[in-house]
DNA sequence: TGTCTTCTGTTCGCCAGGTCACATAGACAT
DNA sequence: ATGTCTATGTGACCTGGCGAACAGAAGACA
């Protein structure tokens, strides 16, 4: 990170109007996301929306028996703490976990609601992203059920990449474990099917990914939907039918 | 059914101050929702937003093999068409199917589209029943990939009970199977377990709930937490905060 | 009454992914 | 070099749920 983050790094935040990000951005405070850093637990008080730049979160949900899943990953193209807006009181049931290291803006929930209250442009933005969030959250549930560790690891590992500048993630497999919801062994298993096909190397913990076209092809068909409807609801165009959609703003990012 | 079905039966719309019903009330229809009728399908335009009174409605996504599972389920305490509202165009990428036939008052998009832009109790509303939908969905991702099908079965037979007037669900094992994304096997075996317990009987398509305590004890925690949360959220009080969570809804609406 | 259809019960083989236990191999400090 | 972590690789074994195929039972209907 040779330059200082700049909030328009955020999708959502650049796509503001000037005028707007003039009356915010005062209030944005930057904070560095450090591996492993726990924005909000479970059943704990919220207070602020987090906008990353480049840092990726996970929001997990845990069981009693103390097991946990992955049920999104955010990025620069979105924010956490949906309920500081949709009414839902400053309670999550679910953790954001930094699963890639980087920074973010926050706003204070004072803010949120001023913001909320005022009916404007970063409202409707964030509604938007509620609603692609909720559609990977919905693909992740069918996801479970239905395609194997080794689909739902390309998933996982698209996901990541298309949140980064390079293509290279840092993360155990034990984390990716943990994220999947899935045993360890689960993961070193299809891990190392991927490095014999050639699309990824990786040793301890950095994972190159070397052949990002095969990961795809080998990727159950959850990551398209996602990124597609993510391009859709993202693409932000000032009113709410949007017609064309954009194929390749993942690669592009590379 | 001996009345006709009022708007009221609708937690949502029932949480309305009187002036607003009588605004929107005047645009509602009502329409009968039949067994197995599809309000949205995938990639379809949707134009209405639902409020069930006594139907019961799964949603389900589907993938590219045919398989499906029921991501949520919806009754009188909620609405169908988020999308309408969160800005997310008027294309549904899952698909809403009538589990429990009934009736459902609909709002057309173009009187959402003002209630939206009123600002008002309604969009509150909508936007809070959003939030609990999403914890809902959630759940079901993580409960899809930890807790066995008789658990899951349990789980399922619960929320839809909590959304119907008497003890009596109408639905094939071979239907559960689908909206649980499982085997239909699966589901006997399960379901005749529970009759062994004397917590159902079951004959050719109805299920009647015996002994619902040794049902809640025997579901996955999945049921409470998403009970709890909807409650919490739902609680249709003034303001954001709110305190004290009521036990025994579920219970008391039998 | 008998026939047809739909729903439920049962069985058997198979496999992905779970648990458990342990072996190796980078990374790094002393 | 040596020891100590931590991360990855491997193996043996078990189980829940899948696929497929079929038998019986309850309604529907002529």
């Amino acid at each position: 990170m040779l330059h200082k983050p700049q909030p328009n790094q955020n999708h959502i935040l650049a796509a503001l109007t000037p005028e707007v990000q003039k009356r915010l951005y005062p209030h944005l405070e930057l904070v560095p996301m450090p591996l492993r850093a726990v924005l909000y637990d479970c059943g704990q008080p919220m207070h602020h929306v987090y906008f990353p730049t480049n840092a990726i979160v996970s929001m997990q949900y845990l069981l009693e028996n103390g097991a946990s899943t992955a049920i999104s990953v955010v990025g620069n193209e979105g924010l956490l703490g949906v309920s500081l807006y949709m009414g839902g009181g400053e309670l999550t049931s679910s953790r954001s976990l930094v699963q890639s290291a980087g920074h973010a803006y926050r706003l204070p929930k004072r803010k949120v609601r001023e913001e909320f209250d005022r009916h404007g442009e970063l409202l409707l933005l964030m509604l938007r992203y509620t609603q692609a969030l909720l559609t990977q959250v919905s693909q992740t549930a069918i996801c479970n059920r239905n395609h194997q560790i080794d689909k739902q690891l390309c998933r996982w590992l698209l996901l990541s990449m298309d949140r980064l500048e390079d293509n290279r993630l840092t993360m155990t497999q034990e984390f990716i474990a943990n994220m999947l919801g899935v045993r360890r062994e689960g993961v070193t298993e299809a891990a190392l099917n991927l490095q014999r096909l050639g699309v990824l190397s990786y040793r301890r913990g950095i994972i190159e990914v070397l052949d990002r076209p095969k990961l795809e092809e080998l990727s159950c068909e959850c990551y398209e939907v996602v990124r597609k409807q993510t391009d859709l609801l993202l693409d932000h165009k000032p009113q709410r039918q949007v017609i064309k959609k954009p194929e390749n703003i993942a690669t592009a990012m590379l």
